[in-house]
DNA sequence: AACACGGGGCA
DNA sequence: TGCCCAGTGTT
């Protein structure tokens, strides 16, 4: 038997029951890919059922704010995913009077939709014969294969991208492509692949010259920047002053506090004697509580977050334009980021 | 081609 | 700690 032959094979009998299978509706297909973008199934999937939940319809997707939709993806992170979806909601209600679209060329021109997600909308709502690429597929074809090209280069997506379209099942494309996703998700692991029982190990080149902890290359990944966010916890008559973030930093058009961003980790009397705490605020604030250093750890980059309990004295100080004040009973109606929600929820209890 | 973009799980 | 996860968009 072929490489395809056994992994459809092995995919009927180890495949899990994921709710986004069992339909054919390219929203739903579109809903579960987007959350799923560089997020794990468990991860994702209580994010999937929130959604399909608020909004069965992209209709009704397009229809909601921003604000909400980030609102429900709160915590899950790569919040551009959640605006960029509401773009594109919003153009299918338009220019496709609410039709999902299934094909991979007007799929591929919407908003948050690549490569990858194109494939997999086209090939799991339609049968289109488009192989996905993505970390799992690429790491069983370096494997299988021998391929030392490292996958995130633009060579090798390419690569990569032409050997899954060769090794495509043409008559099951969408059962394929599931299949070499899981087969990577559950059986050809990252780390601690279960090679003893795997159906292809007499054929796969990673196995047979003891270079499956080799395989895949990858391309080094930048260097952690380290970021300090000094936050301003102020509150009043069962209100707190919230700030409504731009859309070009990290958490973009989210909530947090006001915030000076320093280049290293500032004392408290440091910040309180800067030209920037006056600029911000118009005065010297007074410091009600210090809160420890809290280190929030992402990706690419590790936040230093220090939160000051403050008191402005009455209609004295300035408010920039982005602040505003916020019941303490709303804030749950907020899409914080992480560690914002999780401050706020400590301190207020909401 | 390089970089920005979250948060969590796992060894 | 370091790596990875059903990647995409911008510069």
């Amino acid at each position: 038997m072929n490489f395809t032959d056994n992994l459809l094979q092995w995919y009927n009998k180890n495949r899990r029951d994921l709710p986004w299978r069992n339909t054919t509706d390219p929203y739903i297909i579109w809903l579960s890919e987007i959350i799923l973008q560089q997020t794990r199934v468990d991860q994702g999937m209580p994010y999937f059922y929130r959604f399909a939940e608020a909004y069965p319809t992209v209709t009704a997707f397009a229809a909601a704010t921003e604000d909400e939709i980030l609102k429900l993806w709160q915590g899950l992170g790569y919040y551009s995913r959640g605006r960029n979806m509401l773009k594109t909601a919003r153009i299918v209600q338009e220019k496709f009077n609410g039709n999902f679209p299934h094909r991979y060329d007007d799929l591929i021109a919407l908003k948050g939709i690549g490569e990858y997600t194109a494939a997999a909308i086209s090939s799991f709502a339609a049968n289109q014969a488009k192989a996905v690429v993505d970390g799992n597929v690429s790491r069983v074809i370096a494997r299988y294969l021998g391929i030392s090209e490292p996958i995130n280069s633009t060579a090798g997506k390419k690569l990569f991208q032409q050997l899954a379209n060769e090794l495509l099942n043409q008559q099951l494309p969408a059962m394929h492509n599931q299949a070499m996703m899981e087969f990577g998700a559950l059986q050809c692991r990252p780390k601690n692949p279960d090679c003893g029982i795997c159906p292809v190990k007499a054929g796969c080149y990673a196995y047979q010259n003891n270079q499956v902890n080799q395989l895949p290359v990858k391309l080094k990944t930048v260097k952690i920047k380290n970021r300090y966010f000094n936050y301003f916890l102020i509150s009043s008559n069962d209100e707190v002053l919230l700030n409504k973030r731009g859309d070009n930093d990290i958490w973009a058009n989210m909530y947090d506090l006001p915030m000076i961003e320093t280049n290293e980790l500032w004392s408290p009397e440091q910040l309180f004697s800067s030209p920037d705490i006056v600029s911000l605020f118009g005065i010297i604030p007074q410091i009600i509580e210090i809160y420890p250093v809290q280190k929030h750890i992402l990706t690419h980059q590790h936040i230093h977050a220090r939160f000051y309990h403050i008191c402005l004295e009455q209609n004295k100080f300035k408010l920039k334009s982005t602040f505003f004040f916020a019941e303490v009973k709303n804030l749950n109606s907020f899409a914080l980021p992480k560690i914002i929600f999780l401050f706020l929820n400590k301190f207020f209890k909401f």
